[in-house]
DNA sequence: ACTATTTCCTGGATGC
DNA sequence: TGCATCCAGGAAATAG
């Protein structure tokens, strides 16, 4: 399941392999559940255009295409949900199922996009806009005035894409145990010095798992297919029973706004 | 304006 | 072995 650092790792993967290539054809499958654009105006806006660069923002992957007219959508925008993939191949590569997208590329190559679950999306967009703070970006001031006045758990705000872009449930877990903080604790209740230390530690735990590629679980692989080496650091997540790594207390695992949420009773206030 | 809940979707794990 | 059921979760939609 691709968060934040995953995304980071896919979209710097792209770049290196795709940055300016040039799409020559795009054939889009006929399920049009993935798509937030018409498929005509993905097709329309991607066919010959060059890739200038691919990055993330948020959990999306944003591709700069070189635009001809400036009214003209000149990015490619795709999120990947919980199991999308984009995968650089040979055209004689075996097509995966659930393939929703194929880009032909000038060099030979093809771009694809593959998506069991079908929880991502494809959008072509002028210019792509955030619905939050990138977490990496936002100042200490900024990211203890998020949370000011909400009642909802803390993990359900960090989780907030509207606050927030590009935490999901393993980072949250992650940084609320770093910085000694219960999941269910309501935003508002959190002290200043709480806050401080959680938007250093979620800096921090963001930047360790990008350093290391991302978490591979259930079937994340970055953009060559490699997998990352964050869950190995994990020290709550998916670890309900097992030992905390601090203190040897037990970990928990609750549920909150349908989420599963692990923490250290000992080690979380 | 917020917050909580439901829904979408498939494959892997589990239980009988 | 096979079949049914449950579970994972990002974000949009819906309800309160």
């Amino acid at each position: 399941m691709p968060e934040l650092p995953e995304v980071e790792t896919i979209a710097r993967g792209l770049a290196i392999r795709v940055a300016g290539d040039v799409i020559e054809s795009v054939w889009l499958g006929s399920k049009p559940e993935p798509l937030k654009s018409s498929a005509a105006e993905i097709e329309a806006t991607l066919t010959s255009k060059k890739i200038l660069n691919v990055r993330r923002s948020g959990k999306h992957i944003v591709f700069d295409l070189e635009s001809s007219a400036a009214d003209n959508p000149a990015q490619w925008i795709v999120h990947l949900g919980m199991t999308g993939r984009l995968l650089v191949c040979s055209p004689q590569t075996e097509l995966a199922k659930h393939t929703h997208a194929v880009l032909r590329l000038a060099s030979g190559r093809e771009l694809r996009f593959v998506d069991p679950r079908r929880f991502g999306r494809l959008a072509v967009i002028k210019v792509f806009s955030p619905a939050g703070m990138e977490p990496l970006q936002v100042s200490p001031a900024d990211f203890v005035a998020l949370f000011r006045g909400r009642k909802t758990p803390i993990k359900s705000a960090l989780l907030n894409q509207k606050l927030l872009s590009g935490i999901g449930n393993i980072y949250a877990d992650e940084a609320l145990h770093r910085a000694g903080v219960r999941p269910r604790r309501r935003a508002s209740s959190l002290t200043h010095h709480e806050l401080m230390r959680l938007h250093k530690e979620l800096n921090r735990v963001l930047k360790e798992a990008i350093r290391l590629g991302g978490s591979s679980i259930s079937d994340y692989v970055d953009s060559d297919g490699e997998e990352g080496f964050f869950q190995l650091k994990h020290r709550v997540y998916g670890r309900e029973g097992e030992p905390c790594r601090v203190c040897k207390t037990p970990i928990k695992r609750i549920v909150i706004a349908g989420r599963s949420s692990h923490y250290c009773p000992k080690c979380q206030k």
